[in-house]
DNA sequence: CCAAGGCCTGAATG
DNA sequence: ACATTCAGGCCTT
């Protein structure tokens, strides 16, 4: 099946990416990656990433997944999706900054701190802002962080760049840790809970059996789970989690990102 | 562990 | 125009 690199780029996993000439360039950690409209990528650094995950088997993990009657209507609908391999650092990032707020906010916030932070790299003859390491994140205050947008998750961003930069963070490892060490290791840093948690290793650390639960999937999912409206206590999160991925199986963070994909589209998200 | 309240900020609603 | 409300949660009490 053909990626849908359009659809895959705007289900709520990456916000630093635009479209340009029928080609998209990625911010991906220091890296920029243009992709061609058939998925295929380049890179600026010229390394090999994964970026949408080729190497997994999808027949699999569709079959797997769509012995659930949604998440079959969800693959059928968009069947291109793909769940994204990114820069754990940046992904990490991105979701403490996207806790209470929405989309083009992040994607603003994001921006500006790219733009004001990250380094330069010229591809295709434009001059793009990658994303700032941890050590030069790490040296900005919260007050340099907020004045990007980030509001009072300022001093969380800081924090969890110094934890990186200093290794107590160590993401490169927790790619490849199970979900429990990855989980407990992510939770320890400011700013995170078990939602952002989820996202950064479903998005950028390949725990494929993460399942974010946000506000959008609570609802989504809300009956046939009893998640009930309100925000999910730690121990409701965790519970309905082990719920959810005993249903879904063990690629249930594909069913996630397609599940939540079918319902964006279906109220018509501009994003 | 649970509940309630607060929180930058800005677009959308009343 | 101006005041709430709400948004892909998390932290503190």
């Amino acid at each position: 099946m053909r990626i849908d690199v359009r659809g895959s780029l705007s289900s709520g996993q990456a916000f630093l990416w635009e479209e340009d000439g029928g080609m998209w360039h990625v911010i991906n950690g220091q890296d920029v990656l243009r992709i061609r409209g058939d998925g295929r990528t380049a890179s600026h650094l010229g390394g090999r990433p994964d970026f949408f995950r080729r190497r997994d088997d999808m027949a699999r993990i569709l079959g797997s997944i769509s012995r659930d009657r949604d998440v079959a209507r969800a693959v059928r609908l968009s069947p291109g999706l793909r769940v994204l391999d990114q820069d754990p650092f940046q992904c990490l990032v991105t979701f403490i900054i996207s806790a209470n707020s929405n989309m083009p906010r992040i994607r603003s916030c994001l921006s500006r701190i790219s733009a004001r932070m990250g380094g330069r790299a010229e591809v295709g003859g434009r001059e793009y802002r990658t994303f700032p390491t941890p050590a030069r994140l790490a040296r900005a205050s919260p007050r340099d962080i907020a004045a990007c947008g980030a509001g009072y998750r300022s001093p969380y961003v800081a924090a969890a760049a110094r934890m990186v930069e200093r290794g107590e963070l160590d993401l490169a490892r927790l790619r490849r840790a199970g979900y429990a060490e990855a989980r407990a290791a992510l939770l320890a840093v400011p700013g995170v809970g078990s939602k952002v948690a989820d996202c950064v290793m479903l998005f950028s650390l390949c725990k494929l059996e993460a399942f974010p639960i946000d506000r959008w999937m609570a609802r989504i999912l809300g009956g046939r789970f009893g998640l009930g409206r309100g925000s999910l206590t730690p121990r409701q999160y965790g519970e309905a989690h082990g719920r959810l991925a005993a249903h879904f199986g063990p690629y249930a963070g594909y069913a996630q990102q397609f599940l939540f994909k079918a319902a964006g589209d279906a109220r018509g998200a501009s994003w």
